[in-house]
DNA sequence: TATGAATGAGCGTTCATTCAT
DNA sequence: AATGAATGAACGCTCATTCAT
């Protein structure tokens, strides 16, 4: 599914994903992504239309690497708490291993940067995990909260953990990950009876 | 504490806070947040040095009311989870009635348009209820883990909540914060022993 | 003839001197020299009509005052030897003593920044300076040339030195002073017949 | 020694020389000089860093065009006189020929426009007359004093001719350079004692 | 008189994009 | 395919000047 890339094109993604990362979108000029590049900026709109196309594309590849790692190992037959952990696994270590990408795609999901449309096809990628979550729901095995719930408490606090991460403020290790995922895996199942009241005596 | 705003300068904060929502920090020109203002783009360079200084006085003046807003009834001497409730029931509000607000706050988290500077003073905004978690922790009644942990996955999906219900994806009404207050508290609060495994047979 | 000026006028001069030759006539802003007067900018306006009016105006000041002190203790009736003395010295050490506003003449002098009017008008005020010396050229005392080249070689050169001076390339004191005189005089009289060759054995 | 300019160059040097020249530093807009050059503004940027880089860049090249016209024919094994005179009616003639460009560097002399750095070297290129003046001292032809004094009475004034000239009060031709000529050599040279007393009977 | 907030044209500079080479 | 000079609109910001107070 993900597209062969030129060297060139590479060079260019690289160069955008650090400059974007490090200063924003707009006061990362195409000159300066093109120096940064090895490359001429007129070489850039032989690969890209635009800069909002070349962005728009950056981010879809950058997601769709990030699918193609979240679903390794996962299998729709797996029981929903396994599957949750293989993927939930996998998109922690892909964003603990690829911080530069974690933070592009926080950017991007909170930004103005992107188009609509392409917004909306990085979306469809993760569609496999929502339905894991749907089936969990089905199962009783997850809470029966909208799914955003679900991704606003398990998946996502990821961003911002990668992003103290990266400031040095916490040291995400394999640790403290396995702390995060009982946290998170906690959030999303369903409560067995005894925990219902949490003010127990 | 909240610096009393003259006319103007409420007007350009407006104005900036929703340029940027909008369109970003580099799309929105002192020239379009002067007009949406209604007043001439030299006025704003009276009540503001430049543009960075512009959005730092904003990012720090509404995490003020944020949090001006967020230990409203909360008290050190109230249990640390009914201080916990309290204040964590003031952000989701505030949140919930100042989305625009919010989602301003989260751009300046994640992107590199506040000063370093003015990024920790609006940390530090928020110490009472880092205080907080660390007498919870003291007291045995918050996980042992570091803080960032329990802002991560207690404090920040808010953020991720409020931008979708402001996409109408979901319906951030009471009961549905219910809910979330159920996940964000389950979140921080150490395990009572019966629950410490997760994969009972 | 000097008008006696109000304390205001005189410190909008007085600042507006400092900031010109410090910085040029564009760089010194209306705001910043109300500041260094004391004054607010709009005050600027009831003593001046403009920008342009204020600098036309502080030039024709200076011009008038170093006139009134060239020409202290001279007299028509002395000889041309003398008068050139009284008033050569008098300059000299006019600009020597007022280092600031000898600058500033100079720089109105060479930059488009006087009207040509006010310019005129300040030529007018050496007048009794070029009588001189075309008394002296009648008299067979000074040499037979445009008036132009006799204040080009005697008068003049002093604006060069006391910017020197100024840098602190070279100390106009009293004694080379007078090394200056000797060579501004030698320049403008006329020579006796046995300087006439320059290369005598 | 002095670089060859492309012609965008040349065009931007020309309408940078001119619009100084008539409206001094800040009123020459990189605009204005763009549109005179017959480019758009951003092109200039091509060339020259800064504004700041462009009139220092300019002062040097007219500064070593002028150089080099000013010791063409001067040899050091030379007399003094000799070669006095050769650099003085280059310089002379130069200046006759070239009357914007000597404009120019007067403007620079006197006003904030150029760099220090630039400054300097500009100075430097000056450095043969220099040579040639103190060679002249050791040797007892010149006077005996500070270099500074020497320059403003034989070099300096051919600055305030050239005005003149180019204002029409006077007409700079041969015969009223040789004048001229006579004059600052008279100013440079060493008395011979029957000139000491300038008061004889 | 005196103020200084307000204006909006104009500044130096940068930028995404084009196109002759 | 690849270049980078060239463009001119748009940027953040400053300015001389005005005018309600």
């Amino acid at each position: 599914m993900t597209k062969i890339l030129k060297d060139k094109e590479k060079a260019v993604f690289k160069a955008t994903l650090d400059l974007i990362n490090n200063s924003g979108f707009h006061a990362s000029s195409m000159a300066k992504i093109a120096q940064r590049a090895g490359i001429a900026s007129g070489t850039i709109y032989i690969y890209f239309e635009s800069k909002q196309d070349l962005v728009n594309k950056l981010y879809l590849h950058i997601k769709e690497k990030m699918a193609t790692n979240a679903f390794k190992g996962f299998d729709e037959k797996q029981s929903v708490e396994e599957g949750f952990r293989t993927i939930w696994y996998n998109i922690a270590n892909y964003k603990r291993k690829h911080i530069k990408e974690a933070m592009f795609l926080s950017i991007c999901d909170i930004t103005p940067m992107i188009d609509k449309n392409s917004k909306q096809k990085g979306l469809e990628i993760l569609q496999p995990l929502a339905n894991l979550c749907l089936r969990g729901q089905r199962e009783k095995v997850l809470k029966q909260v909208p799914l955003q719930l679900l991704y606003a408490f398990a998946i996502n606090p990821l961003s911002y953990l990668i992003s103290e991460h990266q400031d040095k403020n916490i040291k995400l290790n394999k640790e403290l990950l396995d702390h995060c995922y009982r946290i998170a895996w906690d959030s999303v199942r369903k409560e067995t009876n005894n925990e219902t009241t949490t003010e127990t005596i």
